[in-house]
DNA sequence: GCTGACATGTTATAAGATTACATTGTTGCG
DNA sequence: CGCAACAATGTAATCTTATAACATGTCAGC
């Protein structure tokens, strides 16, 4: 292997994963670009490729609805395919909810028609209860 | 009001949920762009705009997880912001799941944080029970 | 030192979505 | 009618997100 640094990780890969980690919060690929530049990043497919390494892997998700990624915070956790999310609107926080009840459901729900389910998106989008209460 | 063909809906909105009832399947807004050139479309903002209402209405749902737009199947259900949708990969057939309880479970599942769900988005990719046996 | 595998760098471009502004059309009303 | 107000439409430009394609570098093992 090449520029291992951590766990297997190349420099790119341990880059993007702190520059998540740091956020606490979900980033957009080109925000991740720019907080990179200091470090030589200089055009999406650096940040695209180590998040799709870091996805495969497990370390982090991929938000659709929001076109954004966020670091994992069950790094040993089961269901990343299945994994559910709340994502609040006021403050950018994301909730990782893990619910094994909730995988089962789907994959019943969509085994009815014959359905077979490769990977879930489930992603709730409204308010945490720290903006709740702040409003 | 202005240019209404039915049921309050404006000449280019009945334009774009043609083709997609036409179709039966997702659509790209460019897609519909492409398919409504003849019938004078120009632009993307004319399909986004017909898109943004349409689904304000329950009409047409957005697979965040595909960019893509789909017409809705049962315009007179009740959970049009709690759909799920169960995508194949093979033949691109969207079908729509309706049940009360996945939205229940959501909501509490996300409320034991105290987290207030506004939309939820759930969408399972993987293989239709047609395409399953054509493999 | 060569080679094969993998990571990286770089340019360009595709695909998806929005902003901003000009134009047209309808409606209500003096 | 004439005009103000509003909704829908048309159009150009731009922004954001993502990928393709190709060049370069790095290291392991022979």
């Amino acid at each position: 292997m090449s520029g291992d640094t951590l766990s297997g990780l190349t420099r790119n890969q341990t880059l993007v994963l702190s520059a998540l980690e740091r956020a606490g919060a979900p980033l957009s690929a080109y925000t991740i670009l720019d907080q990179l530049r200091e470090e030589g990043f200089r055009a999406p497919p650096q940040v695209y490729r180590a998040l799709d390494k870091l996805v495969e892997m497990g370390a982090v998700h991929r938000l659709e609805s929001i076109n954004a990624f966020v670091a994992c915070r069950h790094p040993d956790c089961e269901g990343h395919e299945t994994a559910a999310f709340a994502i609040c609107e006021t403050c950018g926080q994301v909730r990782e909810l893990n619910d094994a009840h909730l995988a089962h459901h789907l994959r019943d729900l969509a085994g009815k028609d014959g359905f077979v389910v490769r990977k879930s998106t489930v992603e709730l989008r409204g308010t945490c209860a720290t903006c709740q209460a702040a409003a």
